[in-house]
DNA sequence: CACGTTCTTGACGTTAACGTCAACGTAAAG
DNA sequence: CTTTACGTTGACGTTAACGTCAAGAACGTG
């Protein structure tokens, strides 16, 4: 039996290392419903599905999405779907959330390109300074 | 002489109007070094220039920087290179920036081809619903 | 079973990025 | 010349995202 198994379980300590945050910020997602561990007695288990979240979570941090907003977002993947209605709300988030996604790598593209346009800039100067 | 000459000016409502802040938000990004309009007597007048590094200052906003951090970005490309370990010290800087911008576009692809494939099975799922 | 490690739940502190008054100046318009 | 619109400087309020104690429970180890 593999150690990273399905069924194996971390610690909020070791979860948090592994991440590279603080067991503070782990309990403040949990706080905020972007996770959800088991409890054994008091205690907080962690499992794979809590460490999927918690990665989109970071992912989601990294780009600079309010925690408020990412928890919608997650939650979306994990909706039921069941009714049309639903489905059919849950492809207008998934629209609105690929409107700002392409925003934001428009003003990337924009600004690597620009931070490139500089650094030619820079080593021509660097060059006529030798 | 056309209306947006070089020379045109704007105030304050002006610019918080056009790139659609509040006229607090302009002040705040003054307090904090990120323009620097002119002042006839006590009034700010806003140049081109302004506005240059206000757009700058949004985008970056909208990737999610925090404004210190623009500041110091934005004026690394006013920043004077005239000396060689100022030069380098700023294409180092211009590593690192690229460096962030890369692992942001990263995300975004990640989560753009997650979202694809979220509504690839949603659209599935309304198929069947038919 | 005492001890150090790891966990728990509050509760208050902090920083960033503004919002929201208050209180006042000034300049054109009626 | 008063009103109205737009500008100014404080200064305090607010929200998000944690940091930072404090004070105690639980658990393996010598």
């Amino acid at each position: 039996m593999p150690r990273s198994d399905a069924s194996r379980t971390w610690s909020i300590a070791e979860i948090a290392e592994e991440f590279g945050v603080t067991h503070r910020t782990v309990r403040h997602y949990e706080d905020l419903g972007l996770i959800s561990p088991e409890r054994r007695g008091t205690t907080r288990v962690y499992h794979r599905r809590d460490r999927t979240r918690l990665g989109l979570v970071l992912r989601g941090r990294r780009l600079g999405f309010p925690l408020e907003e990412i928890r919608t977002i997650i939650d979306l993947y994990d909706a039921p779907r069941g009714r049309r209605s639903q489905l059919e709300y849950v492809l207008d988030q998934i629209d609105e959330r690929r409107a700002d996604l392409e925003q934001r790598r428009r003003d990337i593209e924009a600004a690597l390109s620009e931070l490139d346009g500089f650094e030619g800039r820079c080593r021509e100067d660097l060059r006529r300074l030798t």
